[in-house]
DNA sequence: CTGCTCATGTAATAGGTTACATGATTGC
DNA sequence: GCAATCATGTAACCTATTACATGAGCAG
């Protein structure tokens, strides 16, 4: 597929969790196709802008292979800007605070429900049993997601009420 | 404080959600001198490793609280590899995976330990009452990882589970 | 004719990791 | 004598963001 597909896939797929700029994913194209990993084919046609095809080879998917075939060792690290602030703000006014908490609140709860209508349109979230193979562990990295945006909302809440109460 | 200092303070208190190596420490804090940020002196004693010792200047303070004002508008972006890594496992063996993830849940465990070592050295956790304004800010940045950490195990139990029953 | 989506790229900069490199002191 | 801790820094590299830049087609 092209530089143009793979963002608009992983936009709509793996945005959750991992996220790259379209910038990134053509420029890291180019590099793959140097190093063997893909091919590419430029194509020109009448009435369709043009658009540049690329192909993984075998190269590249031994490559994958690879990398899924060394198990993670660490925990992924965590950069949470909101505790940060959170954590240098004992000279802010309470009233500053609560409002960017409740802000942050309003998106989570939106995201929240994002991934409620995913499963929701998947079918239905306690029978995941009639579902292939492959969409059982996108379906997984979807309920880590809810549980995140769930125990993220009851922080936020509690947080909020004790910053309130200061 | 020092270079050293501040990656050893870093590394007692927001490693959970804010990280940084000392090279990058270092040249950081000669970039913020450049930029009026911080001043510095250079402390050679007997019997004493040499010490280069910051101290922010106005400008300083000023930069942080700028920082500060400006809520943040967007949720803090995840990257989390284990979730890139499931979402590509359809071709890989089960038995692997289970590996992978009762990895990570030893790791996730003994991370929810230390959080909650944490909070029973501050206390009692359901008495924060006493805790003086500043620790209540560094209180909840534990709290979400409390939340974090039993969330995430519970996904993992549910999810070994999963690719169990394939 | 205006704005949106499709489609591709480069350049400059910022942020972050790993490796290289040195040297003193303290405890076993 | 050796390892650990204290203490500082640079260099190379990789990763990622923001801004710059272009152009076609389509819908209202």
């Amino acid at each position: 597929m092209s530089g143009y597909d793979l963002k608009q896939i992983l936009d709509h797929s793996t945005a959750h969790f991992w996220h790259a700029h379209h910038s990134q994913i053509y420029t890291n194209l180019r590099q793959m196709e140097e190093e063997g990993l893909v091919t590419s084919q430029f194509i020109q046609e009448e009435g369709q802008p043009n658009r540049r095809i690329y192909h993984v080879t075998e190269m590249g998917k031994a490559a994958l292979k690879g990398w899924l075939d060394r198990p993670m060792q660490e925990m992924s690290p965590i950069k949470e800007e909101l505790l940060v602030r959170l954590f240098f703000s004992g000279q802010r006014e309470s009233h500053q605070i609560i409002a960017e908490l409740q802000h942050q609140r309003r998106l989570h709860l939106q995201r929240l429900k994002e991934y409620e209508n995913i499963t929701v349109r998947m079918g239905d979230e306690k029978k995941p049993i009639e579902l292939e193979r492959e969409s059982r562990f996108w379906h997984a990295t979807i309920q880590l997601g809810l549980r995140y945006e769930k125990a993220y909302l009851e922080w936020l809440d509690e947080t909020i009420q004790m910053v309130e109460s200061l």
